[in-house]
DNA sequence: CTCTTGACACCTAGGTGCGAACTT
DNA sequence: AAGTTCGCACCTAGGTGTCAAGAG
């Protein structure tokens, strides 16, 4: 696992856990009290039991969903970066079996992509900024060129990525990078898991994305099927 | 006369006389020594020749040209707010008159609306940050409508306004109120003298406007005259 | 009469999946 | 055969001046 795992219902009380119990005192109070609830859970949760997929460009695509987080608990004076990361799922490589409508291992999963973080553009900020609206991480964009100078999230296609999101106090104390495991909590959404791909293969996730996303609205039919 | 009064080629001198002289040891050194350019003052300057007309709406409408700036002689590694605000020229109202092209005193002014200051978006942000690339305020929108909630700049139609553009050095001394009139200084580009209308009066102007601004295009026609 | 408002066609700017062409 | 790339039509979102209608 990596990370605490998150689901729909009961995300505050499990992101609470991820601090919780003995650990709790090696955090500093700025984060420790911390809470992450996943905005439009419901549709993540729709995509997720389909196998969620991805697009990857070359140039850089958005996510969609798109990850937006409501933040509570935070130190409204205090002042954090907010930023997110992609760790690989496991160590494979996979192929689409359309046969079978499923993926399946095909190998080990292909060199690494260069690790990236993305600061959300609005940091740093107070917690009180933070916790008044939804933070939202539309601007990031996910690209398959290992060589990418945009500042995109560099992911492998046919690999399978979990988003993890990171609060960072920014500890105004000198030395305070001495203290640096303190000033941070991390959180994982288990239903944002997804499939880096650069063309979709499960038909239902293309069906469902065209559905669900504004921007596909050139695609849909009159069909009652569009909610499939 | 409000402020130091700037034109295209000697912006530079004169925008250091702005504290220049006797005055120049009163401000901070980290204000003290910034200079401020104009950009697109050539189209400002065809503009003024002119007499530039803004359009103000209930719902906000953005300048053009827009109000760009290039910034140098800031302390790197401080930390600046931006922000402009608008002044009437004179306590005048004016009005239009066709038959002679050209603007009328019609009496005094009315009451003066709202004074509001717009932060540049970015603001809080370090020196280093504010000098490397073009300061845009593409943004700033004007209103007319006195009871606007939107942060807007709000302007009586018919009247004459000069933007001004203030640097203020964010001082993280304690008690550095104290010293507040230290820690800023502000800039005013005559060429961006403007009136504020709701429907353009000078119909040379509209051609200008359609010539340059890129959202006018549909306007535009293939008649050589669209450069006057 | 002067001035303001709002619906409108026409743009800019950029986010979609499609499908043919391309690569390996 | 499997996976990637790119031009495209079709959207969202929102910035233009126009013009007819409205307000005082």
């Amino acid at each position: 696992m990596d990370g605490p795992v998150l689901s729909q219902s009961c995300a505050l009380s499990l992101t609470c856990c991820a601090d919780g119990g003995s650990l709790l005192s090696t955090k500093a109070p700025q984060v420790s009290g911390v809470r992450v609830q996943l905005e439009m859970h419901a549709l993540w949760q729709q995509f997720d039991q389909l196998g969620t997929e991805m697009i990857v460009t070359k140039t850089g695509r958005r996510m969609f969903p798109t990850f937006q987080v409501q933040i509570s608990g935070m130190d409204p004076t205090a002042e954090y970066v907010l930023l997110m990361d992609f760790i690989p799922v496991d160590d494979k490589r996979y192929r689409y079996a359309f046969h079978s409508s499923s993926w399946l291992v095909a190998g080990r999963a292909d060199v690494a992509a260069p690790s990236r973080m993305h600061f959300h553009p609005d940091s740093p900020a107070r917690g009180a900024q933070w916790m008044k609206q939804t933070v939202s991480f539309d601007t990031l964009k996910l690209t398959n060129n290992l060589l990418d100078d945009n500042g995109h999230m560099i992911l492998n296609s046919m690999h399978r990525y979990q988003p993890r999101f990171h609060v960072v106090y920014v500890d105004p104390a000198p030395n305070s990078h001495l203290n640096a495991y303190r000033n941070f909590s991390s959180f994982s959404f288990h239903e944002t898991r997804f499939m880096a791909v650069t063309a979709y293969q499960n038909h239902r996730i293309t069906q469902l994305k065209i559905a669900s996303n504004p921007f596909a609205k050139g695609f849909r039919t009159a069909d009652p099927q569009d909610c499939w």
